[in-house]
DNA sequence: CTTGCTCCTCTAGTCGCTAGAGGATGTAGC
DNA sequence: GCTACATCCTCTAGCGACTAGAGGAGCAAG
């Protein structure tokens, strides 16, 4: 018979913490397992699988919710791929303008401390450049 | 006598929302303003050089206790500005590594809707890949 | 005088966990 | 068997930075 494993085991194995797999469970992101006659929880093979899915959406930024639309789809495999296509794009879309977004500001706080002379806190320009907004290079933001 | 302005006048000028306004003066992060007869926060120049101020370090990504420090330096100029420059900095190497970590999942999901051939879930290439870390281009993460 | 906007306070919700309390169970060494 | 210590269980509360909504009062225009 499959023993199945542990909840630190299968954290271990998965590398999503103990706490977060009691959470994906609370939220039904995760079938709840067997326990054991003392209330342990048992995870099998698929549990794993499914973890791990999980895991690698999230690092790549998957919100919880795309996540589940996303699972929902694996569980059925007949359907048109067009959803998890969107969701994919949809979250692509999401970190292309945030690498733009994120490029503008580190031009900024290029210039923000570039021009710091390290002097007092009256004529440093870290400061100046929050105070007004003006002094920003590009004050598109 | 200086009118000052109401709270709604003061969000249209910094372009701070009213309720965050309020949240700003309950964490102290903006000094109470004084009130009017009928219970009404009015708002000076300077309460809105403050807003703005703290706007556009929000706008650059600052948290709330990276601002604070920020406002005690300005408000207490004839410092050194070791520490000001300190936390732009911070926030930059922060930006830095997370353009380099969004570049990286931006060619991993362009790699998984590139493979998308919009057929059946069962071959879909965005499932494939989530399910299958092995199946990234370079799964470093 | 009524309509509709703004203001007030307070509480609770968002997201994805993470931390901690307080207690039961399991394992290893003696 | 006894003693540590790790691991497990449930439950509640906290994080950051707001945002939403309830329920009520004030204000300005027609």
């Amino acid at each position: 018979m499959p023993a199945g494993m542990t909840i630190g085991e299968a954290a271990r194995h998965s590398g999503v913490k103990v706490p977060t797999i009691r959470y994906y469970e609370q939220i039904e992101l995760l079938p709840a397992p067997a326990r054991s006659e003392t209330n342990r929880r048992h995870y099998e093979a698929a549990d794993l699988r499914r973890l791990a899915f999980i895991r690698h959406a999230r690092e790549l930024g998957f919100g919880i919710e795309a996540i589940r639309a996303l699972l929902t789809l694996q569980d059925n495999p007949s359907q048109p791929c067009a959803t998890a296509d969107a969701i994919a794009q949809a979250r692509l879309a999401d970190v292309v303008q945030r690498i733009r977004s994120l490029t503008a500001l580190k031009a900024e706080l290029e210039h923000m401390v570039e021009g710091c002379r390290h002097g007092k806190v009256c004529e440093c320009r870290v400061i100046e450049v929050l105070a007004d907004h003006d002094k920003c290079e590009h004050p598109h933001h």
